[in-house]
DNA sequence: CTGAAAGCGCTTACAG
DNA sequence: CTGAAAGCGCTTACAG
């Protein structure tokens, strides 16, 4: 049923060696040759065996994905995923393919597991330990990480300035008048909840205004149902609440939801923020204001990068960080009610 | 760097054929030699080739997963992406790895790319000609259809019964006493459109209700703008919508976002109602009545089929489709107002 | 410009 | 229970 370069040599009346020249398209090859090859292959709908070729070539052209994440969803996560979305096209662009993966544990096991099929290299979402991140240097494999931290300086990881996003949050809230805000927080352990919240942090104090501790609440996960739990506790510390923000839109999103079941109005009764800007945050009722942070290139560029790694290329150095950008939405119009 | 078998048969002092047969757990080999091999191969750090392997086993233990969509997001798409979420965990519970590729085209190219990969099967996702299909029978290779037609019974293909979804819907509208219900209807060449309509209009015919063509929205995508662009272009000609429907939720979410903005209430003006019940449904405001649809059970099972045609199993028959339900949430609560 | 030879890292029968 | 041999389908030097 399927054919090898041995059966288009046959039909083509040519050596292996000629057919392995033009179906790589490399070394000489006379137009004559080419043309009896090129006619065999298609007669025999020949495709090559890439197996066969990424053992001798030990050139897979296959990019691993790992995607760490302890909740559900991961793939058609509305940040995560569309990191993804971008690495899918702009591999296919490059002429990779792409295995993805997902795991709850950060450990070296799923790893292993795409080591084993030799791909090019790696691509790694979401925090490592340094542990983990010594042991992938270790194998050699060129890798680069998105959106996590990294110690150590000389690990490729493409990341948004999400301190800067934190204060470009902060200035629109207080542009608004607001003299108090209520917080929730993202796992602080995160790079970006930490960043935001710090960068926010200071930005309000710089202009005044003090973050109470009463008035954040800390999540435990990043999600919707975090978001909706951290608006019902905050309200029942205190029932003065006017200015929320939140570390993520999942979680915005799941505030608000708690903000209308309570009887109220967003942005009438509270003003609320996100970050993120994912693609509900401009569909949801009111959308919501919030800070756009990029998935689309961050995901493009890891590709590109780690093909100029792959390529052995010369020494990459890091990226800049993304600059966030202020989404004005409905949800903090509160002028207009 | 990377270490051979024959590395490893050296170090333990037996042949490579005997690190073969403890690599790959089979054959008789005596515990005292596993011993020593296991040791070495703990020293040495070692891991099978999966390419050298997957070349002479025939068996790449892969498995490549196409979705075809015009538009983006695809990855992180609420019904898609939630597809694949569960494509990911199954395959990684059989031990299989999944290449992932998107592609707008329904061509054989992107097919090919991965077929040049060998993949053990494939995963085809969305709707495909009956040439692509005759194609792939052509390659042998195991495949089956994940939400998609196929006039070929002999297809594996996973569908829900959309038919009875679109009953479902109507039911529950018509029991909210609706007497001319509005339709924003998606692409009528997509199965699952199609039927969810014909099951609905049918539904409503036999409790005395017809649909309007007036009443109709025949949408170009599936889109969240396309739903709010349905509902503009219904309101605009006729100010008399109560009951709205809509073949899936995204539409449907866009269409609320369109009657919030004419400063109308859900379900308090327009009761509406969407199909799919992706995540976003119980997240927005108000929460969407809608239609479950199975995602993550159709993701497993296609995993599960798939590697049993792998393994050269019986003759599969087409699975059962899977039952729809209702899923009454905020949206249609106009008692409650 | 082209062909013969060697080899990529494994597994699979086949002797022993 | 174990080892030697052949071979999977290509590419890569090396002669010619």
């Amino acid at each position: 049923m399927n054919y090898t370069i041995i059966d288009v040599a046959k039909l083509s009346g040519v050596s292996k060696s000629t057919v392995s020249r033009v179906i790589s398209n490399s070394g000489y090859v006379s137009p004559a040759a080419r043309d009896k090859v090129l006619q065999a292959i298609e007669e025999l709908q020949y495709k090559p065996n890439g197996v066969a070729r990424a053992m001798v070539s030990r050139q897979t052209q296959n990019i691993g994905v790992i995607i760490y994440r302890q909740h559900h969803p991961i793939a058609s996560h509305p940040f995560y995923g569309k990191i993804l979305d971008a690495i899918l096209e702009k591999a296919s662009e490059l002429g990779y393919s792409i295995f993805v993966m997902t795991d709850k544990d950060i450990t070296s096991k799923s790893a292993d597991f795409l080591l084993e099929k030799r791909v090019d290299g790696l691509i790694l979402i979401s925090k490592l330990n340094d542990e983990l991140i010594q042991y992938f240097k270790n194998t050699g494999i060129p890798f680069v990480m998105v959106n996590g931290t990294s110690e150590s300086s000389d690990v490729i990881h493409l990341v948004n300035d999400d301190l800067k996003g934190g204060e470009l949050a902060a200035e629109h809230l207080l542009s608004l008048g607001a003299t108090a805000i209520s917080v929730i927080a993202g796992p602080q352990e995160h790079r970006s909840h930490k960043l935001r919240f710090e960068g926010f942090r200071n930005a309000c104090l710089k202009h005044g205004v003090a973050i109470q501790e009463q008035d954040i609440f800390y999540a435990e996960s990043s999600q919707f149902e975090e978001g909706y739990r951290g608006f019902l506790t905050l309200w029942e510390r205190s029932h003065s609440i006017r200015t929320l923000f939140s570390t993520n839109d999942m979680m915005a999103l799941g505030a608000v939801k708690a903000i209308y079941e309570a009887g109220m109005l967003v942005p009438g009764h509270i003003a609320v923020m996100g970050f993120d800007d994912i693609d509900y945050a401009a569909m949801a009722n009111p959308s919501l204001t919030t800070v756009h942070s990029s998935k689309t290139k961050m995901g493009h560029d890891a590709v590109t990068i780690l093909d100029q790694a792959i390529q052995g290329g010369e020494k990459w150095s890091n990226p800049p960080q993304y600059k966030p950008e202020l989404k004005i939405r409905h949800s903090t119009q509160i002028t207009k009610s």
